[in-house]
DNA sequence: CCGAAACTGGATGACTGTGTCCAGTTTCGG
DNA sequence: CCGAAACTGGACACAGTCATCCAGTTTCGG
């Protein structure tokens, strides 16, 4: 549902909040497993949208412009691909533009129950959660196959 | 989020309930303003999931399998285009299959509770719903531009 | 049987998402 | 200044989605 660019992100800002200093794009390609030269696409994406910032040259890498407890799982999500709500009728019915009909509301308000979750969900929360499995965690041989 | 294909197989099932009787694709194109030679398509795969019936030949046309009360959002959405929760960790992480992590089992939440809006809702509670726009329904003129 | 109505299936094309590669640019350390 | 480290941007490839078109098949009515 939810397309593969997102969950790339979320896990490299995921990455990025727990280690709280500059890492490379290769760095943060093999923790969280994910193509580097299409991570590199999408931090730069993150990076115009403001969630990330890059500095070249030695020393250099990605940093998250806040601290995790003020960046949400919205924010990244809506800064790869927005999470698009249904504000008016689909099929262009005037009627239906102010107020949605049954069958748009029932999926809008489904909509919104993924964006207000999403909202409720700081980097900061994600981390702290008391669970057992930590995120992007394994131990060294987890990952085969 | 969801796709352009669930939002016109939800138009189309909407309709054929509505209607109760057997309508051609065409007939079901331009009540739901989608392009009648992809609606075919879309048409056929309901059919081949059980969700609609076609009857070749004049007179024929697509019917609803079951009675509208029987029918969900969740059972027309899975069959354009299933619905998936996350299972196991998209890392491939062992330790993190039976138990998701704190970011997944989040990202999973979402899923569930769309998952669950699309459960309890029929297409006889869509049609039932009191709600001044009648899905799909505008005056003849309302669908300019 | 004949023909019109209606669905079926395959071929095709544009566009987007995913992914790779590489040349170019910036920056730092010496 | 020089070179290595690191990000940037463009070109390309491939698959899947969205969409169209058409020839083929089934079915009904006469």
């Amino acid at each position: 549902m939810l397309t593969q660019s997102v969950e790339y992100a979320l896990r490299a800002v995921v990455f990025l909040a727990k280690e709280g200093e500059p890492r490379t794009t290769a760095q943060v390609a093999e923790a969280t497993q994910v193509p580097s030269a299409y991570l590199s696409k999408i931090l730069q994406g993150l990076a115009r949208a403001g969630v990330v910032r890059s500095q070249r040259g030695i020393g250099g890498g990605m940093t998250l412009v806040c601290g995790p407890n003020e960046l949400t799982i919205l924010d990244v999500v809506n800064a790869v691909e927005p999470l698009q709500r249904i504000e008016t009728c689909p099929l262009g019915l005037l009627e239906h533009g102010v107020k949605l009909c049954s069958l748009h509301r029932r999926l809008d308000n489904a909509m919104k129950s993924v964006e207000d979750a999403f909202r409720n969900s700081t980097l900061a929360d994600v981390l702290a959660d008391p669970n057992p499995s930590v995120p992007l965690c394994g131990t060294a041989d987890s990952a085969e196959g």
